[in-house]
DNA sequence: TGCTCACTAAACAGAG
DNA sequence: CCTCTGTTTAGTGAGC
C-alpha cells in the first residue's frame, strides 16, 4: 500500500471525523479552557457552512502561500470582517475563529468572488501546514494552551473541514505527530479532569518560536524578513526568552487544568535519550533549510544538544528522522532503534514499548519565572503579530483601538 | 542522487 | 469487550 499523498475524501466511507465534530467542538470549546458557549457556537458553524462541492485544484491550492491568508489569517483577527466592525472578542486567546457566521466567505467579500470560491475550496483541500503546525495552532488556540487530543481533532476538524471528510489516518498521524514532536508534550490531566482519558497536549516553551518561525516561514514569507533570524543561532543560554511564547500556562491558571506553576503538573522531558524528536534534527538544521518543512527553523534555542548532529544517519526514514540527535548521541535509546532488527514487532515486552513510568519521556520541568510572563506574552504578541496571529491581549487592545477609530 | 522531512498506515499496549 | 489514546515502526513521496 502506498502512501495516501493527501487524502482523498472520497476514501472515507464512515465520517467519525464529523460524528467527532460535534464532540470535539465541544471539547475545544467548552474543554479545558471552557470558552462560552455561545462564542462557541459562533465559531462551530463553519465546519457545516462550507461549500463543500466538487473541489477543484487541490494540489495546487495545497502550494498557494496564500492559503493561510484565505483561510487562516482571514479567520484569524486579521480579517475578520468583525474586527473594526466590532465582532465580539474572540474566545480565542490567538484567534478570532469564525467569529461572524459568515465566516471566511465574509471576510473575503472584498476580494473576487473567485477567490472566495477558491478560498472554500482550499478550505476542503487539505491545508499546506503541517500536522505539527496545525496541532500547534489548536494548542495555541486553547485558553488554558493545553488540549486533549480529541479537542485537537476537534479543532482541526473546526477549521479544516477537509478532514471531517477524510479518512480518519489523520488522527493517527495528528497522534503520531504528537508523540514524537518534540515541540508537543504531554501533560497529565489529572488535576480537575474527572474521567478524562488521555492527557493534555502542549507546547513546548522552547520549542514555541521554533514553531511560530516555521508557520511564517511557510506561509509568510513576507513577515519573514521581519524575523530574520539573529546571524548566530541563539543558543540554549542565550535564546531571547522574552521572545519566547509561552506554551503553556506558565502561571498557575486556576482555570487551566495545567497549572505549572505545579511541579509535578507538568512533566518535560529531563533526559534526551526520552525524547522522540520530530524536529530535533530539522531544529539543527534550522539554518540551511526553510519553508519546505515545516518545522524547519526549529531548536536553535532549543533543548537539542548544541553540538553538530553527524549527518549520517544509520536509517533513513521516517519518524525516525526526528529524533536522530538522540539517536546518536546517545545511543540505543530504546535498546537499539538505531540498529532496526527485523524482529517482529512487539513481540518482547522489554523492546520500545517498555512503558516507561509516566509516558514516553521523562518530563523535565517547565519553569519560567513568572515576572517573565507578561514581557513574554508582549513579545509573543508581537511575533504572532508578525505571524498575522494576534494574542487575545493584542486583540482587546486592537480591538478597543479599532473600535475607536471607527467611532470617529 | 542522496538525504531529510512530512505523511500515512499499521500494530500494539494500556486505560477508561 | 470495545474504544480511545499513546507509542513505535515502516514505507513512500516531495523538496532540497
Amino acid at each position: 500500500m502506498g502512501p495516501i499523498v493527501g487524502m482523498s475524501p472520497d476514501k472515507k466511507a464512515e465520517t467519525p471525523g464529523v460524528q467527532e465534530d460535534r464532540v470535539g467542538l465541544r471539547g475545544v470549546c467548552g474543554g479545558p479552557g471552557t470558552l462560552p458557549e455561545a462564542e462557541c457556537g459562533a465559531a462551530s458553524p463553519l465546519a457545516t457552512s462550507l461549500d463543500r462541492g466538487s473541489g477543484g485544484s487541490e494540489d495546487e491550492e495545497l502550494t498557494n502561500l496564500n492559503w493561510l491568508h484565505e483561510n487562516l489569517l482571514q479567520n484569524f483577527t486579521l480579517g475578520g470582517p468583525g474586527e473594526a466592525g466590532g465582532a465580539q472578542p474572540s474566545a480565542s486567546p490567538l484567534f478570532d475563529i469564525e467569529g461572524d457566521p459568515g465566516g471566511p466567505q465574509n471576510a473575503s467579500s472584498s476580494s473576487s468572488s473567485s477567490s472566495s470560491s477558491s478560498q472554500r475550496d482550499s478550505l476542503k483541500s487539505k491545508p499546506p501546514l503541517s500536522f505539527s503546525l496545525l496541532i500547534y495552532m489548536a494548542i495555541e488556540q486553547s485558553p488554558s494552551k493545553s488540549l486533549p487530543v480529541k479537542d485537537i481533532y476537534g479543532w482541526i476538524l473546526q477549521h479544516f473541514p477537509y478532514f471531517s471528510s477524510a479518512p480518519t489516518g489523520w488522527k493517527n498521524s495528528v497522534r503520531h505527530n504528537l508523540s514524537l514532536n518534540k515541540c508537543f508534550r504531554k501533560v497529565e490531566r489529572s488535576l480537575g479532569k474527572v474521567n478524562g482519558k488521555g492527557s493534555l497536549w502542549c507546547v513546548d516553551p522552547e520549542y514555541r518560536p521554533n514553531l511560530i518561525q516555521a508557520l511564517k516561514k511557510q506561509h509568510l514569507p513576507a513577515v519573514h524578513a521581519f524575523c530574520t533570524p539573529p546571524a548566530s543561532p541563539p543558543r540554549a543560554s542565550s535564546p531571547p526568552r522574552h521572545l519566547f511564547l509561552q506554551g503553556c500556562s506558565l502561571k498557575g491558571d486556576p482555570d487551566s487544568p495545567l497549572d505549572l506553576s505545579r511541579p509535578d503538573s507538568v512533566l518535560v522531558s529531563s533526559d534526551p535519550k526520552q525524547d522522540h524528536n520530530y524536529s530535533s534534527m530539522a531544529l539543527q538544521r534550522c539554518s540551511s533549510r526553510s519553508s519546505s518543512s515545516s518545522l524547519s527553523s526549529l531548536d536553535e534555542g532549543g533543548p537539542s544538544p548544541s553540538h553538530a548532529r553527524p549527518r549520517a544517519r544509520p536509517r533513513r526514514a521516517g519518524s525516525e528522522g526526528f529524533h536522530s540527535d538522540e539517536d546518536s548521541d546517545l545511543g540505543d535509546e530504546r535498546g537499539g532503534r538505531t540498529h532496526p532488527q527485523p524482529t517482529p514487532r512487539r513481540s518482547s515486552p522489554s523492546s520500545s514499548s517498555v512503558k516507561r513510568p509516566a509516558g514516553k519521556r521523562a518530563r523535565r520541568e517547565v519553569t519560567v519565572k513568572p515576572e517573565l510572563d507578561e514581557e513574554l506574552k508582549e513579545a509573543a504578541g508581537s511575533l504572532l503579530h508578525l505571524a498575522g496571529i494576534r494574542t487575545s491581549m493584542e486583540l482587546n487592545k486592537h480591538s478597543a483601538k479599532s473600535k475607536k477609530l471607527n467611532r470617529k
